[in-house]
DNA sequence: CAAGGACGATAGGATTTCCGTATCGATGAA
DNA sequence: TTCATCGATACGGAAATCCTATCGTCCTTG
């Protein structure tokens, strides 16, 4: 990946916010013509044509403009380089901080929460919910002490302290035909269903347990949409778009039009640890450690 | 934006995902030497040192495991631009992305997804749950193509469509002593109580409904901590740690911990509206609003 | 123990990239 | 009809980046 092309990127939303190549090439601090060629380096780069030129200056074509979100994440993704490249330079430490996924803050946190405020009352605690996957690039770049994150297992430096685990649960828009009946449902009669799901990315680990569970029930799940939160994807299975296999501590919510089901059978659970960053394991997230193994009994190291 | 340093920056993702300046120049379709110049460079730019040289090879420092995740993400996303270019070759549409308060996610965002769904059933769509201040800067960035957030009014160029407003109510522990008591709960007696506010960054107009009410009330809300999203202050409030001034829209979660109290007297309220920037009306938007004004009746526009 | 291989680093010259300037072609406005 | 404006083409120059040759270090192998 040559990320030249990156920098072509941004002329081109130069040129898309101006509307006019000799602004474009002003903002940019070079002259019209070499931004002409690097413009048709990227379209031939990309094998699309990105602006129509007008007499007037020129605009996005139909592909340009559809490109234009994801070039602006990516120009602001840079500047977040630009920025986490000048905080190591400058060293710069951050106060007590711990991530936490979604669906463990109304089972897992408040005890962890309650354990630290008594250990250490005067100590300012930063939660910040997020997904899994963000939790494991947060503590990597230091900038959370520890997470509450669905691992099941070390992931060099990281280090888990397992502290429960959670079933899956069958979660369904609310009057549901499979809701006819009472008791626990049989995994196998989700198979013709639409399922939402979140991308593997977010959570390994939940969604490779919902997918042996789903094999194990002998059919392949399908992901009929993705979203990209936990909240998000019962709204979807609220909206009444497709039915979702989560956590019961996300069950515990009960959002208003989804109905949550036990499922029958050995389907297996999701495990929440404490995790925190092996190489550099903060006073925070020592005091963490040691609250979690008073208030989860059940918690036990991994290695 | 010093894309030099960003090019460099992908260098160094390769040699770090390899381990190997040699394997790593070879996927970068240059030879080994150059690479090591362009490394030595970026961190004498940088002030740090990015990779620690091994006889077997080379692997990330602390710092340069910091970079790492953000640097693959622009990786990913860079792909992600060239495999919608191949799609936008091809003639496919782009894919409609939305951002959403998580307290709109189960009364407003499931009417508007349905709408949307059954006005174009091929369209992909993307929901992001964020707080309003996120969800702004992601239209004004035009990452999104709108949004359901907690604005009151227009702030040009973004415009808002009301859709309909939550009451303000208490968020309370359970056991909580002014539970005692039946019916809704007069303002003045939270007036002693440690509060658990969202910072006014993430969403102002709910923040300066909540203190013009407490100053109605004849108090001033005293911040005793602050929470980084609307789940994490509930979780706040599951642990019993303080009392919270939430929307009806999180009330209707019943998250395990929390009793939901209205409030007597007028409180007032706070809105929720679609936002879209009116610069820049994708085809999305307009499918969004004609959507909105056909679910939510009530809805007005804001000028 | 010596020779060789593997790794990243240094050095010098060659090539590529990107830029500025001059100018062109097309087209609409005056 | 002339002129202005827009993006495109052409060419030369400077800077950046790359090439190959080789070095220095250290571990492995015979």
């Amino acid at each position: 990946m040559d990320f030249r092309i990156l920098r072509r990127m941004g002329h081109f939303l130069a040129v898309a916010e101006e509307g006019h190549f000799g602004r474009a090439a002003a903002r940019l601090g070079m002259s019209q013509p070499p931004l002409t060629a690097q413009i048709q380096a990227l379209e031939a780069e990309l094998g699309v044509r990105l602006l129509e030129r007008t007499r007037k200056g020129a605009r996005p074509t139909r592909e340009g403009e559809a490109l234009l979100p994801i070039l602006r994440r990516l120009a602001e993704e840079a500047k977040q380089v630009e920025s986490l490249a000048r905080e190591l330079r400058a060293g710069r430490h951050a106060p007590m901080a711990m991530a936490c996924v979604t669906s463990a803050l109304f089972d897992y946190l408040p005890p962890l929460v309650r354990g630290l405020r008594a250990a250490a009352p005067d100590s300012a605690l930063a939660v910040r919910e997020m997904d899994t996957a963000d939790a494991v690039e947060a503590l990597r770049r230091g900038e959370v002490d520890f997470a509450l994150a669905r691992l099941d297992r070390d992931r060099p430096p990281l280090r888990v302290l397992p502290l429960g685990s959670d079933a899956l649960v069958a979660a369904l828009p609310e009057g549901h035909a499979l809701l006819a009946t009472a008791g626990p449902l049989p995994l196998a009669v989700l198979a013709g269903e639409a399922l939402v799901l979140l991308p593997r990315s977010i959570s390994p680990a939940y969604f490779d347990r919902q997918v042996s569970a789903c094999r194990e029930a002998g059919f392949e799940p399908v992901a009929m949409r993705e979203v990209g939160s936990a909240m998000a994807q019962l709204a979807f299975v609220a909206a009444g778009l497709g039915v979702a296999l989560v956590s019961s501590g996300m069950a515990v919510l009960r959002p208003p039009g989804v109905a949550f089901r036990a499922l029958a059978g050995p389907v297996g659970s999701v495990g929440v640890a404490l995790v925190w960053d092996g190489e550099r394991e903060t006073e925070a997230a020592r005091a963490a450690i040691a609250v979690a193994r008073e208030a989860f009994p059940a918690a036990g190291d991994a290695a």
